[in-house]
DNA sequence: AATATCCGCAACCGCTCCGAC
DNA sequence: CGTCGGAGCGGTTGCGGATAT
């Protein structure tokens, strides 16, 4: 039976639904944010010397700042936003324009493998560097350079381990949850680190990095300061986790399983638990020097790591900076950090500790990564 | 020499954060 | 406490130059 309607005998079933898609799509259209600036009437694109000219008076006549109205003041038919980016990634006077050093490089691997894709953290320990800038660097060589090298750019994983993870998530068995239960455990245990002394290979190895020499690609590998589950207490893991975006979770997540290039045993990184910790802070603050003695130049002055380095009442980088006397948490947890980035893995190169790591847990596992590569 | 493909970088987009009200 | 708007962030796109065919 074909039931009549106003709607049957004026529209086609397909028209009828055509005109509710463009009904509701008017409505989430309508229930969008609307744009910073009518794009429609703004410029786009390339900028032309004589609107950076525009941009870099109005700066230095006004300062930065209410974005939205340099457009207007300074006589440029651009979005506010537009501006900003064009002042903050090209024009400021204190932005390097020639490429990126080594000492730069590991800086950015050692802070991807800790951190992830938060550009802007990272860009604030190269001064002259731009968040765009370290983001464009990551994609354009130094993910090729990592996956070249065999090693997984977005969890620092060697491949193969990141082929087993994916097994296991079909059902098998779960090589990484359960060696996130493990090292939980062994981290639950708070323990105090244990000292390993690298052997006198290793000892020259650390030395001639200190001399901040430029290496090879293989050489200046970020060897020593690898953050990893084992050396980051567990409450710091999931604060670090939850404070993190969801657009940039993976390496957090990661940091949260075994993902360690160290050579160390997982009871030689167990440090005291600290009670709080912020990752922003963290890499703020001196705990996160490298020991491998990067130039001056790649340190920050005080007065530009000064924000965001309060949390909770501490200041770790002053605590840090002033060593281990004053005993709060922030301090512990700076010092401990400090301890073992120094300590991590002194011995190897970093591709050799991550590749001793893949043994490691092969020799643990062997049936369990036996069974996820059996697909 | 012409064309296709690759690559790097600048810019844009959409989202979240955060402070002011 | 909720809303608004500016600022900042990370991901993505597209243009232009470099390189390969």
């Amino acid at each position: 039976m074909h039931i009549a309607s106003p709607l049957h005998n004026s529209l086609s079933p397909s028209l009828a639904f055509l005109l509710l898609l463009c009904l509701i799509s008017s409505l989430i259209s309508k229930m969008r944010r609307p744009p910073c600036c009518d794009k429609s009437n703004v410029k786009r694109g390339l900028w032309t010397p004589e609107e950076d000219a525009k941009i870099l008076a109005y700066v230095a006549n006004h300062g930065t700042g209410n974005w939205t109205l340099v457009p207007k003041k300074a006589g440029l038919n651009r979005c506010g936003k537009s501006c900003r980016l064009r002042w903050t990634n090209y024009l400021r006077p204190d932005l390097k324009h020639d490429g990126f050093t080594p000492q730069e490089e590991d800086l950015i691997i050692n802070l991807h493998g800790a951190i992830g894709s938060r550009w802007s953290l990272i860009a604030k320990r190269l001064p002259g560097r731009t968040d765009n800038d370290v983001k464009n660097y990551w994609n354009t060589k130094l993910r090729k350079k990592l996956m070249k090298m065999g090693i997984d750019p977005v969890t620092h994983k060697p491949v193969s381990q990141v082929l087993s993870d994916l097994g296991s998530i079909s059902g098998l068995p779960n090589t990484t949850n359960q060696m996130a239960f493990i090292n939980k455990d062994l981290m639950m245990s708070n323990m105090p680190p244990t000292k390993t002394e690298p052997s006198d290979s290793n000892k020259s190895m650390v030395e001639h990095t200190q001399e901040g020499q430029v290496h090879s690609w293989e050489h200046h590998i970020p060897y020593q300061v690898i953050i990893n589950s084992e050396n980051v207490q567990p409450q710091v893991l999931s604060e670090a986790a939850s404070s993190t975006s969801s657009s940039s979770s993976s390496n957090l997540t990661q940091l949260g399983s075994p993902q360690s290039y160290s050579c160390q045993t997982p009871q030689a990184q167990i440090s005291p638990p600290c009670s709080s910790f912020d990752w922003s802070e963290f890499l703020h603050s001196d705990s996160f020097n490298w020991s491998l003695n990067p130039p001056s130049g790649l340190m920050q002055s005080e007065a530009e790591l000064s924000d965001n380095t309060k949390s909770n009442g501490h200041d770790m980088q002053g605590a840090a900076s002033e060593g281990s006397g004053s005993g709060s948490g922030a301090v512990a947890c700076g010092a401990s950090m400090e301890y073992q980035i120094n300590k991590q893995c002194e011995a190897h190169s970093f591709v050799d500790g991550i590749l001793d790591r893949d043994s490691e847990i092969r020799a643990a596992f062997p049936q369990l990564l036996d069974a996820s590569f059996d697909y």
